[in-house]
DNA sequence: ATTGCTCTTAAGAAAGACTATCATAAATAA
DNA sequence: TTATTTATGATAGTCTTTCTTAAGAGCAAT
């Protein structure tokens, strides 16, 4: 049920040239024998392991956890403001992208598939393989809007023009620089 | 020539419901001031106002350049690994993304106009204003694969199956779940 | 207008979250 | 074993969050 053993680990981490240590597999057990939905803090982890007696160091905790997030072992979730939460990757397509409005500072989930198709031509175009995208767009929300909070833009934000240009096709923007 | 005095810094702001400051003022000034295509880092700016008798608490600074950028007021650079810089927000259209290589770290801007029309339908259809956009996009760099590192992905990967059912269209994979 | 009162936002300080650097230790390769 | 590369752990650095205090804005009664 777990995806990975001890081998699959390993040979996943040295086809990148990476090594399989004590640490990044009893990190791996870790979220191998948590329930299903369940997620852990680089903290929380730190503490789990203390427990068990098998400490790992802060640091080698923060770094495993994001070479496993980059390499898509583990995923890494923002749920909370101002930490980051870790969860084995399962095969469940939950690609999504964000939206942040500036005025109340939340974080809102959109999924769009057009994203990641325009990555992966990015990517062939240049030559990359494509490993993963996301997508963050900076926003005011329905919410922030009804409440009054202007949503236009500085007269000197670089998007305004783009996007006027981009429907209005008479540009007005003569401004001198 | 620089585009804000105090007043319209205090317009803009208070629009969205936020106050000018004195220490809002004193930190735009230092960037009105500043040579085009200079930059600083909070802790560079910290230490010039500090100079000055004008001394403004690091929580303050940061906290204002982070406003201030959100706003389009100023613009954050992502140049040397560790720490950002800031600029004014000068009304030219520099917007670009990022591949990031999972491999060897390196970030590699690129411009695509797609991806801001899509954030913008996006918002569209959601009641929400755009803002700005920012896709970051996880790739194996041509170099990292010329050196042999595998461009393939681990196979519980969501992207993979994603991709793959884009480019054949008999999908191969029948995993339960 | 001015004063006093209330409500909201900002500043500063300190703690917390995360990242980078560096010396040492462990793992791989020869 | 020895040489080479990568990882760990400790520490310092960068940035964010939280909390308390201070300051700005709005309103009422003077």
């Amino acid at each position: 049920m777990p995806p990975y053993t001890a081998n699959s680990l390993k040979a996943e981490l040295n086809a990148r040239g990476w090594r399989l240590t004590p640490q990044r597999e009893k990190i791996l057990h870790v979220f191998q024998n948590l329930p299903r939905g369940n997620h852990l803090s680089a903290e929380e982890l730190f503490e789990l392991l203390e427990e068990r007696g098998e400490s790992i160091s802060l640091s080698t905790i923060y770094r495993s956890v994001k070479l496993m997030s980059r390499m898509g072992i583990l995923r890494e979730l923002e749920l909370a403001e101002g930490h980051k939460h870790y969860e084995l990757n399962h095969p469940h397509p939950n690609h999504h992208h964000h939206m942040v409005c500036i005025q109340c500072n939340r974080t809102i989930e959109f999924k769009n598939d057009s994203i990641l198709k325009h990555s992966l031509k990015q990517c062939e175009k240049e030559g990359f393989q494509l490993i993963d995208c996301q997508l963050t767009v900076m926003t005011i929300c329905p919410e922030a809007i009804r409440m009054g909070w202007p949503s236009s833009l500085p007269s000197n934000w670089v998007c305004t023009r783009m996007i006027s240009d981009e429907h209005s096709h008479h540009s007005e923007d003569n401004e001198s620089e």
